[in-house]
RNA sequence: GGGCGAAUAGCUCAGUUGGUUAGAGCGCCUGCCUUACACGCAGGAUGUCGGGGGUUCGAGUCCCUCUUCGCCCA
C-alpha cells in the first residue's frame, strides 16, 4: 500500500482493485476509531459528533434500503470527522426476535421436519445462538464494501451481556414505577408466529372483503329481527350481546331485551352502547368480548362473559368459557374455512340477508403477513402516556428536530394519541421478561438478578415464560451502546446525548420516538437533536424493493459492477429531502453509471495533474506570490471558495446553534442536511468548472519550465487537493486513492482523517474578468459550430468596443479591454481562433455576438457564412430580446410595480432593462448591416 | 372516514422566504478519437411547471377546487 507512485495511475480507473485495499488502510491506520477522552464533554478539544446505527437484523442481507440509509450515515460521519469534531459512529445488530426465530424455524423444519416444539426451548434457544454466532452480522461485512466508516470496536449487538442489562434496568425501573404491568385484554396474535404483537406489528393492509348481513331473530318474537352487519361472520360463536346506539331511534324499543344467537341458539342480550355507529351498516353491532378489541371494551363496560371459540391457531373450537358454542361440524376448522361454513348455513336458513363487497382494512403480522387474529390474553404493557409528555414537549419547542418537518406533525398526532406497549411476546428468542412468580405466595418478582427463591417466603419461583419485544431493546439503543446505565461509562460521558438519528419513516413509531421517550425517561434528556428521516428505494412502479417481488437491487453487484463509490453517489445525488428514491433494478447502468462516469472523471484530472508536475513535488501554493496568479487561477480559487461556501450551507449546522443543549430556533431548524445539493455544487465545481476551464487553460502553461509553470501547476494541485476533501464523505474510495499520490504527501496521512477545507479570503473578489473570457470563448465555439466551420480552420476573430451610445450609461468598461488584450491569445487557443482587438467592428459579412460587457464579437466568415442565414439568425435573437425588453418594460411602466414592488426589486428590473437595451442596441445596428434593411 | 405528500423536459429529479429569458443528470440530435478522460469534448433541441379558479404589481412557488398516484392514522 505505501508504493502510490504517479506512474502507477492506470489508464482506467478500476474501483474493484482499489477499494478493499484501501479500507484496509483505513482500518489499520484506525481512523474509524473515536476517543472519548478527546470529546469536549470530558475535558477534551473536540465538539463530539455521534451517529448511533439503526442496528440492521442480525440476520439481514445488505439490500438498497440499507445502502441509502447507511451512505447517508457516512455522509454525515466523515465531513464532521475532517471538520475537527471527534466523530463517532456506533455500529450493531438487533437480535430481531420474531424475524431470527422465523428464520431458524425454517432452517429446522426444512432439515428434521421439526418444529421450535419439538426441539424444546432451551435446545431451540441454544440452536438460534449458534445459527448467529456463524453467520449473524454479515451485513456489518457488507458495510465495509460500501464505504461506511464505523466504530468496529464498538459494535453492539442487542442480546449482549451489556444490552441485556440495560434492557433488564429499564423494565425494572418501569415496572418499580408502576409504568409496566401486566394486562388481560385482547391484543393482536399472529397464529403463525404464535406470539402476540404491538399496535404497530399488525399492520393495516386495505382489503375488498365481505360485509355480511345476519339477521338476528328478537326472543319472543320471531317475527321481528335485527340485522348485523359484520366481516366476520365466524366470530359470532363467541358473541354475547348485541349493541345498539342509546341515541338510535330505530331500536330504542328493544334495548334490555333478547336476541337468538343464529346457529348457537342461545339468547343474548340488546345492549345501549355508544360505540354501536348508527351509520354504519344497520346500526347493530355484535358484541364478540374475546375476539375485537372494541366489543373486549364493551363487554367490561357491560360486565358481558368472554367466551373463546378461536384457539392460539385460529382454529374454531371452545376454548374457554364457551362450552355448548361450537357445533361439531365446525369445531376445529380454520377460520376462514369456518367463516365459509358459517355463511353456508345462514343461507341455508334464511338468516344471511345479504353479503356486499366491503371496503376495509385487514391487519397482517408485519413480519409473516398472516391475517392477525384479536385475541384475549395475558400481556405485559408499558404505560406510555407519561413517558410520551416530555417526547413531545422535545418536538415542540426546539430540542430535537425532525427533518423533513412535515412528520413532526405525524410524530405529535401519534404522541398524542398513544396507546399502551404490549412488550409481551410468546417467543423464545430474546429477553426473558425478568419477573418471577412464586406458587407458594403468589409474589410477582421484577428483578435485576436472576431468583431462584421468592423474596418474600424463600419458596421456589418460575420466570415469566415469555420474552421483550424487540424493540424494547433497540428503544434504548442510544443509551445502551454508550454504557448506559452505567452513567460514568466513558462513551456515555463523551458521547450521549448523540446527534443525528438517520432512518425511514417507516420505523419513526416503532423506533425513533420510543428512543426519545425511553431517552427522557431514563436518563432525562435527547437521545438526538435532529432526527432525518430519508425517502425509501422503491423500484419505477414506486414499490418498495422486496425479496418477493424479485425487483430488488444487490448493493454488491453494483458495488462490483460499478464500484462503491458509483452508488454512494447515486444515492446522494439523489436525496432530497424526504423524497423516495427511484431506482430501475433492470437498467442498473441508468442508475449508477452517472457516479462511475464522476469518479472516471476525477480520476482522469489526477492523471492529468500528475503526468505535468515533471515526476517531482509542487511548491505549495501558500509559497507562491499572490501577485503571480493570473486571472484564471484568480478565478478558480473563488469559485473553490464559493463551492465550499455552498457545500456548508447544504449540509448546514452540525449542532444547534450555541452552547450544549442548545434548541434549534422555530424555523431556523429547517436547514442544511441537504446531500443532493452538496453532491451537485461538489460535481459542478470539478466537472464545469475545474476540468471543462481551468485544466484547458492550464494547459498553455504547463509545457516549458517557467516561473508560471509553478505558478498553474501549485493552483492545479492546491484547487484538486480541496476538491478531494470537499468531495471525500460522498466518494471516500477514489477520492482518497487520488489524494494518496499528489505531492508533499506524508507516509501516514490519510485523506479520511484530513481536514475540510476552508474559505481563503485572499480570493474573493469579483469573477466578472474571467466569465468574460468564459463568454467570449462560448460564443466563438457556438458560431463556430453554427455556421459548421471545419475543426481545423482557424478563424479570425474580432473584438470591438460598443459604440458610443450602445455604451452602458454609468459603467465602467475600461477594465474589458485590458482583460481581453491579455487573454486574446487564450480565448484563440481554446477557439482555434487569431484574436484581435479593434476600436470599430469591421465591415463585411460576419457572425457576431454580444458579450456581457457589450463588446462585439466578429468573426469575419467571408465566403464561408451565409449572409441571409446570419440575418435571420440575429433577427430572431433581436425578435427574442425584444419580446423579452417589451415585458419588461411594460412592468416599469405599470405604476403599481413601481409604487408596490420592494425598492431592490424595483433597481434590479431597471439595470436589466439598460443591459437588454444596450444589447438591443449592437444587435439592431448588426441586423442592419447584415440584413440590409 | 381523517390527515399528509407528490404531480416541472422522453426518464429520474432540483427549483431557499412569491421577483433572471425555469435548471441538472440520463436519453436524443450535430460535429469531434483536440496527446487526462468516447465512462469523453464542443454545440444543440425539447416544458400550456397535472386541470380549473382565486390572491397579487408579479405565481412553478401562496389560497380554493378537481383529477391521478403514493403514504400514514382510524
Amino acid at each position: 500500500m505505501t508504493s502510490f507512485s504517479l506512474e502507477s495511475l492506470a489508464a482506467q480507473f478500476d474501483p474493484v482493485a482499489i477499494e478493499r485495499p484501501i479500507y484496509e488502510r483505513w482500518l489499520a491506520a484506525g481512523v474509524f476509531t473515536a476517543r472519548a477522552d478527546r470529546s469536549r464533554r470530558v475535558g477534551g478539544e473536540r465538539e463530539p459528533f455521534t451517529i448511533v446505527i439503526p442496528p440492521p437484523n442480525v440476520t439481514a442481507v445488505l439490500h438498497m434500503g440499507h445502502g441509502l440509509d447507511n451512505v447517508a450515515q457516512d455522509v454525515l460521519i466523515r465531513w464532521r470527522r475532517m471538520a475537527g469534531d471527534e466523530a463517532l459512529w456506533v455500529p450493531g445488530t438487533d437480535h430481531a426476535g420474531i424475524a431470527t426465530q422465523n428464520v431458524v424455524e425454517k432452517l429446522i423444519w426444512r432439515s428434521e421436519k421439526k418444529t421450535r416444539f419439538d426441539v424444546g426451548r432451551a435446545e431451540f434457544v441454544s440452536r438460534t445462538e449458534t445459527f448467529v454466532r456463524e453467520t449473524g452480522g454479515a451485513i456489518l461485512k457488507q458495510l465495509e464494501a460500501i464505504g461506511c466508516s464505523c466504530d468496529w470496536s464498538r459494535t453492539a449487538y442487542t442480546l449482549s451481556p451489556e444490552l441485556s442489562r440495560a434492557v433488564r434496568e429499564a423494565f425494572v425501573r418501569l415496572y418499580e414505577k408502576g409504568l409496566v404491568y401486566r394486562g388481560h385484554r385482547v391484543i393482536h396474535w399472529c397464529p403463525r408466529c404464535l406470539t402476540s404483537l404491538s399496535d404497530e406489528e399488525a399492520e393495516p393492509h386495505e382489503t375488498t372483503g365481505k360485509l355480511y348481513h345476519i339477521a338476528y331473530p328478537l326472543a319472543g318474537d320471531p317475527g321481528r329481527v335485527l340485522v348485523v352487519a359484520t366481516t366476520r361472520p365466524e366470530t359470532m360463536l363467541g358473541d354475547v350481546a348485541v349493541a345498539v346506539n342509546p341515541d338510535d331511534e330505530r331500536y330504542r324499543d328493544v334495548i334490555g331485551r333478547n336476541v337468538v344467537l343464529p346457529i348457537v341458539d342461545v339468547e343474548i342480550p340488546i345492549i345501549a352502547d355508544a360505540y354501536a355507529d348508527p351509520a354504519f351498516g344497520t346500526g347493530v353491532v355484535k358484541i364478540t368480548p374475546a375476539h375485537d378489541a372494541n366489543d373486549f371494551e364493551v363487554g367490561l363496560r357491560h360486565t358481558l362473559s368472554m367466551p373463546v371459540i378461536i384457539d392460539e391457531h385460529a382454529i374454531v373450537r371452545e376454548v374457554t368459557d364457551a362450552d355448548g358454542r361450537v357445533p361439531d361440524e365446525l369445531r376445529g376448522l380454520d377460520r376462514f374455512e369456518a367463516r365459509e361454513r358459517i355463511a353456508e348455513r345462514l343461507r341455508a336458513s334464511g338468516q344471511l340477508v345479504k353479503v356486499e363487497p366491503h371496503q376495509h382494512s385487514v391487519r397482517r403480522c408485519y413480519r409473516c403477513d398472516t391475517v392477525v387474529e384479536p385475541r384475549l390474553s395475558d400481556q405485559w404493557f408499558v404505560r406510555m402516556k407519561p413517558l410520551a409528555e416530555p417526547a413531545l414537549q422535545a418536538v415542540r419547542d426546539g430540542t430535537i428536530r425532525i427533518l423533513p418537518d412535515r412528520w413532526e406533525g405525524v410524530y405529535v398526532h401519534w404522541m398524542e394519541n398513544i396507546r399502551d406497549w404490549n412488550i409481551s411476546r410468546q417467543l423464545w428468542w430474546g429477553h426473558r421478561i425478568p419477573v418471577w412468580y412464586c406458587d407458594a405466595c403468589g409474589t410477582q418478582t421484577a428483578s435485576r438478578t436472576d431468583l431462584d427463591r421468592c423474596t418474600r417466603c424463600g419458596g421456589r419461583v418460575r420466570q415469566d415464560e415469555d420474552v421483550l419485544d424487540t424493540w424494547f431493546s433497540s428503544w434504548l439503543w442510544p443509551l445502551s451502546t454508550l454504557g448506559w446505565p452505567d452513567t460514568n461509562a466513558r462513551d456515555y460521558r463523551a458521547f450521549y446525548p448523540t446527534d443525528v438519528l438517520v432512518t425511514g419513516p417507516d420505523i419513526l413509531f416503532f423506533w425513533v420516538a420510543r428512543m426519545i421517550m425511553a431517552g427522557y425517561f431514563f436518563d432525562g434528556r435527547h437521545p438526538f437533536h435532529t432526527v432525518f428521516l430519508h425517502g425509501m428505494v422503491r423500484d419505477t412502479q414506486h414499490r418498495k424493493m422486496s425479496k418477493s417481488l424479485a425487483n430488488g437491487i444487490d448493493p454488491l453487484d453494483v458495488v462490483n459492477l460499478y464500484g462503491a463509490d458509483a452508488l454512494r453517489w447515486t444515492v446522494v445525488s439523489g436525496m432530497g429531502l424526504g423524497v423516495d428514491q427511484i431506482l430501475d433494478p433492470n437498467n442498473l447502468e441508468q442508475s449508477f453509471s452517472p457516479g462511475r462516469n464522476f469518479a472516471t472523471k476525477l480520476w482522469n484530472i489526477g492523471r492529468f495533474l500528475l503526468g505535468n508536475l515533471g515526476g517531482g513535488t509542487a511548491v505549495p501554493l501558500a509559497e507562491h506570490d499572490v501577485e503571480r496568479l493570473t486571472r484564471a487561477d484568480r478565478w478558480i480559487l473563488a469559485r473553490l471558495n464559493e463551492a465550499i461556501a455552498s457545500i456548508e450551507s447544504a449540509l448546514g449546522p452540525s449542532h444547534p446553534p450555541g452552547t450544549a443543549g442548545a434548541r434549534w430556533p422555530e424555523g431556523g431548524g429547517r436547514v442544511g442536511m441537504r446531500l443532493d445539493a452538496y453532491s451537485e455544487v461538489a460535481r459542478r465545481f470539478v466537472w464545469d468548472e475545474l476540468a471543462d476551464w481551468y485544466v484547458e487553460v492550464s494547459k498553455g502553461r504547463l509545457g516549458d519550465a517557467s516561473p508560471d509553470r509553478d505558478v498553474a501547476r501549485a493552483v492545479l494541485v492546491h484547487v484538486f487537493d480541496r476538491a478531494l476533501r470537499l468531495l471525500h464523505p460522498i466518494v471516500p474510495f477514489i477520492t482518497e486513492a487520488l489524494w494518496q499520490r499528489l505531492p508533499g504527501r506524508r507516509e501516514d496521512e490519510l485523506l479520511a482523517a484530513a481536514q475540510w477545507p476552508e474559505i481563503d479570503q485572499r480570493f474573493a473578489a469579483p469573477e466578472r474578468e474571467f466569465e468574460e473570457v468564459r463568454a467570449a470563448v462560448t460564443a466563438i465555439r457556438r458560431l463556430r459550430a453554427e455556421y459548421a466551420v471545419p475543426p481545423g480552420t482557424i478563424v479570425d476573430v474580432v473584438l470591438a468596443p460598443p459604440s458610443g451610445d450602445a455604451s452602458v450609461p454609468g459603467a465602467d468598461g475600461r477594465w474589458v479591454e485590458g482583460v481581453l488584450r491579455e487573454e486574446a491569445s487564450l480565448i484563440g487557443r481554446l477557439t482555434k481562433s487569431r484574436v484581435t482587438l479593434a476600436t470599430h467592428a469591421p465591415t463585411g459579412a460576419a457572425a457576431h455576438a454580444v458579450l456581457p460587457s457589450h463588446w462585439s464579437l466578429i468573426v469575419p466568415l467571408e465566403g464561408l457564412i451565409d449572409v441571409r442565414r446570419e440575418c435571420e439568425r440575429q433577427r430572431g435573437e433581436l425578435a427574442n430580446l425584444d419580446k423579452q425588453l417589451s415585458a419588461l418594460s411594460a412592468r416599469l411602466e405599470n405604476p403599481a410595480f413601481l409604487t408596490r414592488a420592494k425598492a431592490e426589486v424595483v433597481d434590479a428590473e431597471r439595470a436589466k432593462h439598460r443591459e437588454w437595451s444596450a444589447r438591443r442596441l449592437v444587435l439592431a445596428e448588426k441586423v442592419k448591416t447584415l440584413c440590409g434593411d
